[in-house]
Formats: structure tokens, C-alpha cells, sequence
DNA sequence: GCTAGGCTTCCGCTCAGCGGAAGCAGTGCT
DNA sequence: AGCACTGCTTCCGCTGAGCGGAAGCCTAGC
């Protein structure tokens, strides 16, 4: 029952190592590589990297494209798919997000705290045009979001403090002054909802809730749930209410 | 312009290929498994395996679990999330499928073609308690679903004959003549969608249409949007009409 | 205590992997 | 056209990373 207890050479010059550098090379902001980049953020040689992506491509965990850029093919689309990322939570979240969307026809969106960042594990998005930067897998910051806030502000204090000394800004109406953004945590958890204001793209606003082990009182907050809208003067309460009212039976169902 | 042109080894007998046979002895049916069925599945000697999951552990490609047993990692599920399988596809049919989920409160699907599969690209489940199989990124024969009959319509002439040739039995219900089948498709060609009645899985009926690019008319088909219920007595018309407004919406927004 | 099955470690051989260097396009500038 | 530049591809000989049989270890079951 130990296992693969191996100290192991920690390095990093291994096959497979260099492998999972060059699949980590892809993220949000460069789904598509050339050889060259792809070589540069995995710190491989040239020659090397081609010889790895060659085979990588010929087992379909890459394709390339034909302008000679390469992506991420279905193979690993498929094995991703199977990870058990708090696939209960996603599962038990689903219907409930739906509804929160059918009431409000906003872009709702399920997260939770990875780090120092803010993961969002499912999002159904709106009709409206309201810009929203976010998707499933994605991971933003803690201070600059709806649901980011909410799991800011129950989070470990030492989590809290490291995010607090470093509060990078998004668009000019993100907080970066810590004392400020304290304040406002504190009454996250007053109150029980977070809002952000253009504070991580110009043009959308967010409400959020925490989800919390058991629903309603005093059970740890596991997640947040969150609608971003173009502005809340009108919907404030209304979003509040429908998403404790999700929140809710997210947390109730999870204890179940 | 031309690259990655080799010949190269086709044999599997690289660190590279190894690696994707690990990761593709994982599926839907077994998302757990020990290293000894590991070394199985991949047809790899065990302490080869051990040394090679070990480093996509330290990868966080896998995960070892308390009890032993490997499961794909999230560094895997974050790559996976970023393959370009459809994407425009799926943003696109999101909202659509969120209207017919709200009207009719039933698992909603879309699916294209894979080969000789129905694959799932989303699925918004519904509250009801239907028994459904697919998750995204499932494969289902075509003949036994709703969306695969869809797709199997208006498939190329040989990828119809090869299907018909092969129908596996699912359930009791589960139609496995060829001519009857063949019938069956060309109802679904004239008027337009399919149905299944316990034929993938007892206690659950579907209805689907096409998708076809640009909209109602002699557009390609591209996928296909379903509907999952307990029963088609009272409800085949209604979703019928819900799910043709949405694949029109759908394909109407593809073009442009 | 004994057996069985599965996990882990060892270790010496060898061949797969390595990557510098050179060749080969495309592209943009003069 | 000529030239410089950038990025992709191929070559090839050295070498140490990978290999996996064998042995050891641990747990569970009898």
C-alpha cells in the first residue's frame, strides 16, 4: 500500500518529463503552437522537440494544423475528460446552474479554489453580450472576479495574505489596494455574496455565492457559484437570491 | 511548410508511445486502475510500467490514490480541455441547447460524428431521473441513440453499409435487422428526426434532429441535437418542434 | 505458517534518444 | 535578383537513460 515511494531523480530530463513540458506549454492564451514557441516554453532543442512532437502527433495526442501549428488533439481531449476533477461536485452542480441560467439568462458559472486561483470548473454561458474571459478549466484571479472573491474570503489566512501582497491589475476598476479589498471580503462573509464591477474585463459585472458543505449555516464553503451580467443596477437581489437558492441545494445535495 | 515528413519507426516501441498507451488504457469503464491492470492494458512488463507512471505522477499527468489505484490527473484534464474538438461547434450550440433544456426539462445532447460512433460533445442533464449513459465525450453506436440515427441518416453510403452490418444489441428493445433499420433511417431522412425507445438503455426514449449548416434546408449535416425521456406518449411533438428550433438556430449561427 | 498476487527495487547491458551542425525552404528587405 | 533572416527538417555518431528479468517485499487469504 506504500508505493512508487522511488526518491527518484527529481530532475528534469526524462522522456516523459519533456513530454508533459511540452503538453504544459499549451494553455488558454496559446492553444496553438509553432515548433519554435512550442521548443521555447518547454525548454527543449529544437531537433528534440521535433522528434517528441513528431511521435506525439503520430499517436494523436497533437495534431498539426496545416499551417504548421500545432494543438491539442481529441486523444488527450478524450483522457482529460475522464480526470476525476470534482466530477461529484460538477455533477450534483449541473441542474442547478442550469436553473439559475434558465431564471436569469445570465452566464453562471461553478469555481473553486486551486491555489492562489480561481478554477472554473463548468459555466453556461448567456445570450447576452456580456464579455466574459472565463472558461471550463479555466483559472483566474482571486481578487478580480465574483466567485474568486467569495473563496478569497473564506479562505486560509495565510492563503488571504499571500493574495493580498500581490493584487495585479486587470482594468482600471480593479482593487488593488489590499485594506480595501479586506473590507470588502469582510463583508462577503457578512453578507454572503461577493460583486465585482469591471474589475477583471470592462463591461461585466458578477454576483457570487459560496456553496457550502450541507447548504445554508456554518458548513465549509467547497465552492462558489456566480452569474456575470452587463451591469447590476436592476438585478442585484434578484441574482442573489436565485443563487443562494442554488447554492443551497448544491451544498445540501453534496452531504447526501 | 511540408513537415514532420519522416518515415520514422512506426513500432510502438518508443518512451513516447509507451506513454500514450498508458494513458490510453484509461477509458469511460475504467478510470481506476491498479498498476498491474496498467501494465495489462498497455501491454507494457510491470516494472516498466512502475517506472513510467511514477514519473507521470510526479507529473501530475496521473494520480495515485490512497488505496493504490491510478487516476488521470487534472494536469491532463486542463490540457485536454484546450484541444479544439468542435470548439466553435459547442460555443456556438450552448445556448441553443440551454433553451431546450429550460422548455423541456430533459437531458439535452449534441453530437457529431466519429467514424462509426455517436460522439458527445455537451450535454446538459435534466432533473428527471432518466437512466443516461453518455457523458461529454462518450461514444455510443450510432444505431442505438437517438442523435446516432441522426447521424447514421445522413452518413456516406459506406459508413451506412458498414453499420448496418455490425448492430450490436444493447437491450431487448435494441433493433439489430439491417433492413429494418434501413427503414427506420429513411422515415428519419423524410420526416426529419429520429426517435429510440429503450433501445441503448431500459427506461429511456430519445428524439433527434439534424443540425445543418446554414439552417433548415439542404445543408451539410453536421451533428445532431437530442433529447433524452423517460417516455415519447406525451411529449414526441413538443420536443420535436423545441429541438428543430434550436438545430436552425444552431446552424443558422454556424455559417455566419 | 504458508501460498499467492501484486508492488517495488536492483543492476548491468544496450540501443533509443540526443542534439550540434548542416541543409533547406519560405519571406522580407534592398 | 541577391542577400539576410528565421524557422523547419534531416543527419549521424556518442552515450547514458531506459530497459526489464530477477529477486525482494508486503499484504491478504487460507
Amino acid at each position: 500500500m506504500a508505493g512508487n515511494t522511488s526518491a527518484h531523480r527529481s530532475a528534469g530530463s526524462g522522456v516523459v518529463e519533456r513530454v508533459l513540458a511540452l503538453l504544459s506549454a499549451f494553455d488558454e492564451r496559446h492553444r496553438r503552437l509553432t515548433l519554435t514557441e512550442l521548443a521555447g516554453r518547454a525548454d527543449l532543442p529544437v531537433p528534440t522537440t521535433h522528434r517528441l512532437v513528431g511521435q506525439l502527433v503520430q499517436g494523436g495526442a497533437l495534431v498539426r494544423q496545416a499551417d504548421g501549428a500545432y494543438v491539442v488533439g481529441r486523444r488527450l481531449w478524450d483522457v482529460g475528460l475522464l480526470a476525476p476533477v470534482q466530477t461529484g461536485l460538477r455533477e450534483v452542480a449541473a441542474p442547478f446552474l442550469a436553473d439559475v441560467h434558465a431564471a436569469t439568462l445570465a452566464t453562471v458559472h461553478l469555481a473553486i479554489r486551486d491555489g492562489d486561483r480561481a478554477l472554473y470548473l463548468d459555466r453556461l454561458s448567456g445570450r447576452a453580450s456580456v464579455p466574459v474571459v472565463s472558461t471550463v478549466g479555466s483559472r483566474l484571479p482571486l481578487h478580480t472576479t465574483g466567485v474568486g472573491k467569495v473563496l478569497l474570503a473564506h479562505a486560509p489566512g495565510e492563503v488571504r495574505k499571500a493574495a493580498l501582497a500581490t493584487l495585479t491589475r486587470a482594468t482600471p476598476h480593479t482593487i488593488t489596494h489590499p485594506t480595501r479589498l479586506q473590507d470588502q471580503l469582510r463583508r462577503v462573509v457578512r453578507e454572503g455574496y461577493a460583486t465585482t464591477v469591471e474589475e477583471m474585463t470592462l463591461g461585466a459585472c458578477s454576483v457570487a455565492v459560496p456553496v457550502r458543505l450541507g447548504g445554508l449555516g456554518e458548513g465549509d464553503v467547497v465552492a462558489a457559484v456566480g452569474a456575470v451580467v452587463p451591469s447590476l443596477r436592476r438585478d442585484r437581489a434578484r441574482l442573489v437570491t436565485a443563487l443562494q437558492v442554488a447554492a443551497q441545494g448544491i451544498g445540501r445535495s453534496l452531504v447526501r
